[in-house]
RNA sequence: GGGCAUUUAGCUCAGUUGGUUCAGAGUAUCUGCCUUACAAGCAGAGGGUCGACGGUUCGAAUCCGCCAAUGCCCACCA
């Protein structure tokens, strides 16, 4: 193959998809249960709502990294795919989607909406899953499972039976967060904060039988229809006319009483508040505690219900400013404050969330974090960083029960029947609820119809927690091989913002369910937001589509884009350049392999300039192992790519490939040619795990393969522990003068086709000449008595030389400069003079530290000496 | 209100055990090159009081304290 028939482009689409093809051809992602150590990962499975995100991209490649790089040592890896029907979300989104077609929820039944929800997730569940090969993931597909698949839907109700005869799941009239427009419950952690400016109302309620009034401050007037009490400090002086008396709510005319708690602050607003009971958490504690009436004044859509008297019918916010004109004509306001405070919005719909008092299912979460928090605190389970044991541990210590159960339809039922009395039993089936009902209650005529199923869904989670158990069928047979086998899985890889939906929450049921992790390390992802520092999202319209993008520049070129820009933990700032930067960089490995395989070559003698430049860069490169292998164990995996990287650019294509490249029409000798072949077979394997597709093309046409063969079995190349620090020195020397000389070619307009010849004052050895010549184009290098005529000196460590050629370049700024290095010397000295005269530097210091200041003074001596020659050799001149 | 993190070149960020890769990379900028692998490239150059102040130390970008700015998490002040 003649080099110049390939072209000098790389093309990434129809490499990567020939690859793709046939990995998947000969199932090389295929994992079972063997002899070998067990890699396993699951994939936190992407919603269902939509197509995939950028952040996806950024997790799915560090996931492909991690798993890429094991199954190159050797391990047994599988990376399990999947889809998570995301419950309220993808519900909240066919809403939508039916209501543009003019349908409503309410027309559908719970079976029409289902087939409604099952055709929307089978295509969405298509495209990501299409996606997902797109970026080259390695996943053993035959795997794929769904949270809602028939194996996963089993399992997710036989947990809930066990924690319901653990007594762990119970039914309970509690405070919930409310979502109006979703209509259903949501846990506390589906509750996002936010700050908001508004008001602060301070309202006149008319004290029972005297002229006089209570003034109480509330951001929410719309609620007085549900007060069922005024609450004071007791400790209040200001507020002490107020014990024992009795007020009126506006409007209603119901007389409540005045009661004191602690719970008050004086200082805020009157220090008067109203008590809601059915509308606040603090007020219904508050109520419970004083035995007062709770009056729910909503309906499940926030509008007012018939305690709303006029204003029945009417939306919460709506009948917030219409109350306040009403009150206000009645002259029962006081003042209106704005005030800003924190309101709770549902993280799916972004409305706020009413406070409301609700039968629900909750799991008791207390015991249950028990060993879930001791394992990341003792690190057990490893997170990474490890900062987020802090945020972990604080959730973990202040655990509240979850609130399992949600008013939709999509998801799945909890298995609770009704019996026409009003109790119920869990059961799997309907059957055996039949079975149990009939025991408890000993009516043996009860028939399937007599029993109700609960109409609420699982949190969407409820199923995600159990994924890497479920995934392996570890509920249904919890002693199946491949469970015994792949669980603990090694490594998860998510996005921080979901540490307590879903990380915590795994951990909590890999104890309670199997007694041990469920995964040994977590690797935070940051997010990934626009230059603007917007976290990239479908809703914003800031993301890029990824599928654009690896259509553009190439899956590979994407991947190493994304990991050159995201440091562990930090989120990083998106800019589409980076991608170009990544398909730069793959262009420039393809053309390495054009140069490689242009090459004549023939049983010549190796030039010595060669065998310098393969054992520098044998050290150079198990240097570079080394490094990654740290970097890695510390899951630092952007270093690990920085460093092949800059391996692979600097030291591999600009300085030994281009030692060692032949002169044009000259042939290279076999065994450089040789060494050179494995040194790149070395790096397309070390660069595998980041760039999957562009190494196995090049690394299969590199040399004759095996049937069957692929890089992605091939291995991690080992550190080489003839490491020559010498050589590495005398290189970066030799480098030096290199850079040097090629300065002085652009800054005096010397051709880099000319040859010119360096001229060494003294009789310093210089080592490396074959490599000088080589690289800076010379002609030849002289030792010389004296200063050549109209040279430019430049000095490198010890070493004084000339780059001398037939013109007169030496100018007067030259002579500037090599005054002003002089001086910077002189200064340099009589620091170190300082430091090696100071008795506590030289009593404290380790002996290493001042043997090195001593060298870097001798070396400093050195330099000045020469400097002050060839200054004075210059004005001579 | 409590906690965590960040602040280093115009921009995006590395910098592990305090000294020996210590001030670094990518990108952008400027200069010169269409040099038989690559212009999606090569060679070279400029550019930073390491957020401020104080402390520990022989020695601080690095450790401690404090302050400032920014971001995130948590929390029932109406």
């Amino acid at each position: 193959m003649r080099s110049n028939q390939i072209s000098t482009k790389y093309n990434p689409l129809k490499v990567e998809k020939k690859w793709y093809n046939y990995w998947m051809r000969k199932k090389f992602f295929k994992s079972v249960p063997d002899a070998r150590q067990p890699y396993s990962v699951v994939i936190p499975p992407p919603n269902v709502t939509g197509v995939l995100h950028m952040g996806h991209i950024l997790n799915n490649t560090i996931q492909d990294i991690l798993v890429r790089r094991s199954r190159m040592l050797g391990k047994n890896v599988c990376l399990v795919p999947g889809t998570d029907h995301a419950s309220i979300a993808t519900e909240a989104k066919i809403i939508a989607k039916l209501s543009k077609e003019g349908i409503c929820k309410n027309d559908l039944t719970r079976e029409q909406f289902l087939e409604y929800a099952w055709n929307w997730t089978r295509k969405y569940k298509k495209i990501i899953l299409e996606q997902l090969k797109k970026i080259g993931i390695s996943c053993d597909w035959d795997r794929t499972c769904f949270t809602m698949d028939k194996q996963r839907s089993k399992s997710v109700i036989k947990v809930f039976i066990h924690l319901y005869k653990k007594k762990m799941i119970y039914r309970s009239f509690r405070m919930i967060n409310w979502d109006p427009v979703a209509k259903t419950a949501i846990s506390n952690e589906e509750v996002i904060y936010k700050e908001q400016s508004g008001k602060l109302y301070y309202i006149k309620y008319k004290i029972v039988g005297e002229n006089n009034y209570a003034t109480i401050a509330t951001t929410r007037p719309e609620t007085i229809f549900g007060d069922t009490a005024v609450c004071i400090n007791p400790n209040d002086k200001k507020n002490e006319y107020l014990k024992g008396k009795k007020v009126v709510v506006p409007f209603v005319n119901r007389e409540i009483p005045v009661i004191e708690d602690d719970y008050v602050e004086s200082e805020f607003g009157t220090g008067c508040l109203k008590i809601t009971p059915a509308h606040d958490i603090n007020d219904y504690i508050l109520s419970k505690k004083y035995g007062l009436g709770i009056l729910n004044i909503f309906n499940d859509d926030a509008t007012l219900n018939k305690y709303g008297l006029q204003y029945e019918g009417k939306d919460r916010f709506f009948v917030r400013t219409e109350i306040e004109k009403d009150l206000n004509a009645l002259g029962l306001i006081k003042e209106v404050k704005v005030y800003k405070n924190k309101i709770g919005f549902s993280e799916r719909t972004n409305v706020p969330i009413e406070p409301r008092l609700s039968v629900q299912w909750f799991l008791a979460m207390k015991k249950l974090a028990k060993p879930a928090l001791e394992a990341v605190m003792t690190d057990k389970i490893q997170f990474h960083p490890s900062r987020f044991k802090n945020i972990y541990r604080h959730w973990m210590e202040n655990i509240k029960d979850w609130n399992i159960s949600r008013q939709l339809w999509w998801g799945h039922r909890i298995p609770a029947y009704f019996l026409p009395e009003g109790d119920f039993v869990v059961a799997e089936t309907q059957k055996k609820a039949l079975v149990l009902a009939r025991k408890k209650t000993g009516n043996s005529g009860l028939q399937l119809s007599d029993l109700q199923q609960d109409e609420s869904s699982l949190d969407t989670w409820f199923s995600s927690w159990l994924w890497p158990i479920v995934v392996f069928n570890g509920i249904n047979k919890p002693n199946n091989k491949e469970i015994n086998y792949y669980y603990p899985t090694s490594d998860l890889v998510t996005a921080p913002d979901i540490i307590f939906f879903w990380v915590a929450r795994m951990i909590i049921s890999g104890y309670e369910l199997r007694q041990k992790p469920c995964f040994h390390n977590v690797y935070f992802t940051g997010i990934v937001r626009d230059k603007l520092g917007n976290k990239m999202s479908k809703s914003l319209g800031n993301s890029p589509e990824p599928l654009d993008l690896i259509n553009h520049y190439g899956a590979d070129s994407v991947r190493l884009g994304l990991m050159l820009s995201s440091s562990i933990g930090n989120d990083i700032f998106f800019n589409e350049i980076c991608c170009e930067q990544g398909r730069n960089f793959n262009n420039k490995m393809w053309n390495v392999f054009r140069l490689l395989k242009g090459w004549q070559v023939a049983d010549t003698e190796q030039p010595e300039s060669s065998t310098i430049s393969i054992l520098w860069f044998r050290t150079q490169l198990s240097l570079t192992i080394r490094r990654m292998n740290y970097s890695f164990s510390k899951y630092r995996i952007s270093e690990a790519l920085m460093n092949i990287y800059k391996l692979f650019k600097d030291d591999f294509s600009s300085w030994y490939l281009e030692i060692i490249k032949p002169k044009y029409g000259q042939s290279m000798d076999r065994k450089t040619y040789e060494v050179t072949l494995d040194f790149f077979d070395s790096l397309l394997r070390l660069f595998h795990p980041f760039i999957p597709f562009i190494t196995e093309e090049l690394w299969q046409f590199l040399k004759i393969r095996k049937e069957n063969e692929s890089i992605m079995f091939s291995t991690i190349p080992k550190v080489n522990f003839s490491e020559n620090w010498l050589i590495t020195e005398k290189m970066e020397e030799a480098k030096e003068i290199i850079s040097n000389i090629r300065a002085v070619r652009l800054k005096k307009n010397i051709s880099n086709k000319e040859k010119i010849v360096l001229q060494i004052i003294g009789s310093y050895k210089l080592d490396y000449a074959s490599v000088i010549i080589n690289m800076a184009n010379l002609s030849d290098i002289e030792m010389v008595e004296k200063r050549p005529n109209g040279a430019v000196f430049f000095l490198v460590k010890t070493t004084e030389y000339a780059v001398a050629i037939r013109r007169n370049i030496y100018t007067k700024e030259d002579l500037d400069k090599l005054k002003n290095t002089l001086q910077y010397y002189r200064d340099f000295l009589s620091h170190i003079q300082v430091k090696l005269n100071n008795k506590n530097f030289v009593s404290k210091a380790p002996v290493k530290i001042i043997e090195f200041e001593k060298k870097k003074k001798i070396d400093a001596e050195s330099r000045i000496k020469s400097l002050e020659k060839i200054i004075t050799s210059l004005n001579n001149g």
